[in-house]
DNA sequence: GGAGTGACACGGA
DNA sequence: GTCCGTGCCACTC
């Protein structure tokens, strides 16, 4: 169902500008608690089925594309990051700074 | 109804 | 500098 939690963090990661990246925390963070950084991992693993969720914008903390273990392929997610133009190396982000997009700032 | 799990993050040893 | 344990909230079995 819509929930609050739920809509909320498939509508920030719909909003993340291409060429950009966000990090789990930053998203929990804007919701209340970065603590709860699980359930934004939680979140879009349920709706990683949805290709409107570019899920391969949201990376852990390190900028490391944990994410990728989820998707199908596993260089798909590499693949489309660079594709944006994000430099990625050995699974991570390399500039995460540069790329680094938070909720706050657009929201 | 209870217990376990999960795409993380931080503090302390 | 690296490793381990804990917290968080919602869902599924």
């Amino acid at each position: 169902m819509n929930d609050n939690f739920y809509d909320k963090v498939i509508e920030i990661v719909c909003k993340i500008p291409p060429g950009k990246v966000t990090t789990y925390g930053d998203i929990a963070e804007y919701l209340g608690s970065r603590k709860s950084a699980r359930m934004v991992g939680w979140v879009l693993n349920k709706q990683k089925g949805n290709p409107k969720i570019p899920a391969h914008r949201v990376v852990n903390r390190k900028g490391l594309l944990t994410g990728k273990i989820h998707f199908e392929g596993i260089n798909l997610m590499q693949e489309l990051l660079e594709n944006e133009g994000i430099e990625i190396k050995n699974d991570q982000i390399v500039h995460l700074d540069k790329v680094l997009w938070k909720p706050k700032e657009n929201l």
